[in-house]
DNA sequence: CGGTCTGTTGAAATTGATCAATACCGGTGG
DNA sequence: CCACCGGTATTGATCAATTTCAACAGACCG
């Protein structure tokens, strides 16, 4: 398979972008990546809304657009547990025995889908990455334990502060975003859902914090103008802070370098 | 170190319902559990309220008593992400880099505690336990997934029955249950916490649910009275179903042999 | 340029929160 | 055995956050 650098495109192969997220959640030797050179796969297009059927004990990792995982109820109504973004790993082994469980694409899709038997093969031959990939699955479920909170303990407003300064965190650390401006291309129903509150909510949520000047709301982004302020009135802690060693814990958003934003538009 | 058998006594081991869980959620060979005879250990006792240390990869089995994650915000409200039971192992890495987690024991409470090494080391005597507490780890992230279904798109009512039923469940196949009776030694104060309520609320819903016929309120227990109409009202599916492979999908709650209540009570 | 999906805004309705008061229950100590 | 105590549960009245419903304005797409 040719990869991007031998036909002469500069953008971030998934290879960057899976190695990028790693770092930043373990200590791991840049050789350890060279296993992701040889790693059998395959890669699967998807369309906006297009759901990824379930492989047990196979993972994939999100090349570019975004999944994100749901279940709905009988009467329609829809709960989202997460997202994923580019470079970010998706565990696809099914998430319950029933049938109501999706996982599916927002926007143009890319996943780099690795099946049970080479995923088995890359962690034999590279023990760094598999506790890279326990970690990460440490991370998913405080992401779901955020969720709760944000859920069960907290109004509108601060959900949405919480919401959207934990989906700034991971982009950043994705590369994705640029200075304080984050990739943001959900939908209000969508964000609603994953919210717990009602899209019109959302709506008035969304124009109250604007005209709090906390952020600025483009077609599919967000700019975080005052992201201290923000922290402050959700209790808002870093979800990478400890894991990435050499920082400080009261610094939950080390400045990066930023790509250009690579986000898959529905 | 002597085991309940040798000196005589017949109650359940923590070996036992370890065993007993694991078994309800993956085939596994029963040689696989002799490794469980000589795994070095600890064996904690707890205190209600008293917390329990992080261990990186360390894990623990609830030998007695109940434990339970939460997450206080700064004004002092409270998140509860869930609880775990007699049988169940707790995964007792850190859950986030700030200090703001917590896993704490409710009623006075024996853990078998493993730590990192002898963990490991079990884990390479074992590869069939290893694929259970996968799966075991699987498990854990929907129940976070119906904890966030329950607080994002149910109402109170909903989410009682719910949650009440996906306790039940995991009682029965801890072999906690007696018929259709279950332990549940939370306080309703604990319980709103964990379903997004105040305690008031949860007062009032479960005399709603009394006097609706579907379940009978004791001191430390619940009895549910009529678990279909329950399962109907709120959706529920079986968090065991599929797992189990030998089973239908439509029957979440297979019969089984019961012991004594063996909960530990605040 | 029409159609669909998405976002906005206002008014009314409702769920669940807040506050206050009281009852209960299981211990503990006199 | 009783009195008392802290923690827990109940109940009623009021209040507030969020939902519901309805109507419309933009944006994007072929």
């Amino acid at each position: 398979m040719a990869t991007n650098a031998e036909i002469g495109i500069a953008l971030p192969d998934w290879r960057d972008r899976f190695q990028r997220k790693m770092q930043s959640i373990a200590r791991l030797d840049v050789a350890e990546f060279d296993h992701l050179n040889v790693v059998n796969h395959t890669t699967r297009s998807l369309r906006h809304h297009e759901s990824i059927a379930a492989m047990p004990r196979a993972m994939a990792v999100v090349s570019t657009g975004w999944c994100f995982r749901y279940r709905l109820l009988l009467d329609g109504r829809r709960a989202v547990f997460g997202f994923w973004m580019a470079g970010d790993l998706v565990n696809l082994s099914p998430m319950s025995p029933g049938r109501s469980h999706d996982l599916a694409a927002w926007g143009s899709t890319e996943l780099i889908v690795i099946a049970e038997v080479d995923y088995r093969n890359l962690c034999d031959a590279s023990p760094g990455l598999v506790a890279a990939i326990a970690t990460n699955e440490r991370l998913d479920a405080l992401l779901l334990a955020n969720q709760v909170l944000r859920l069960g303990r907290m109004t509108a407003y601060e959900r949405m502060a919480h919401f959207i300064l934990e989906h700034w965190e991971r982009a950043r650390f994705a590369g994705l975003t640029n200075d304080n401006d984050c990739p943001m291309p959900m939908t209000q129903d969508l964000m609603a859902d994953a919210l717990g509150l009602t899209n019109f909510h959302v709506s008035r949520t969304l124009s109250r914090m604007r005209s709090d000047k906390l952020i600025d709301v483009e077609r599919h982004s967000i700019r975080l103008i005052d992201p201290d302020r923000m922290i402050a009135l959700c209790d808002y802690e870093s979800i990478y802070a400890v894991r990435n060693q050499g920082r400080s814990d009261r610094d939950p958003f080390p400045t990066r370098s930023t790509d250009a934003h690579a986000a898959g538009s529905p």
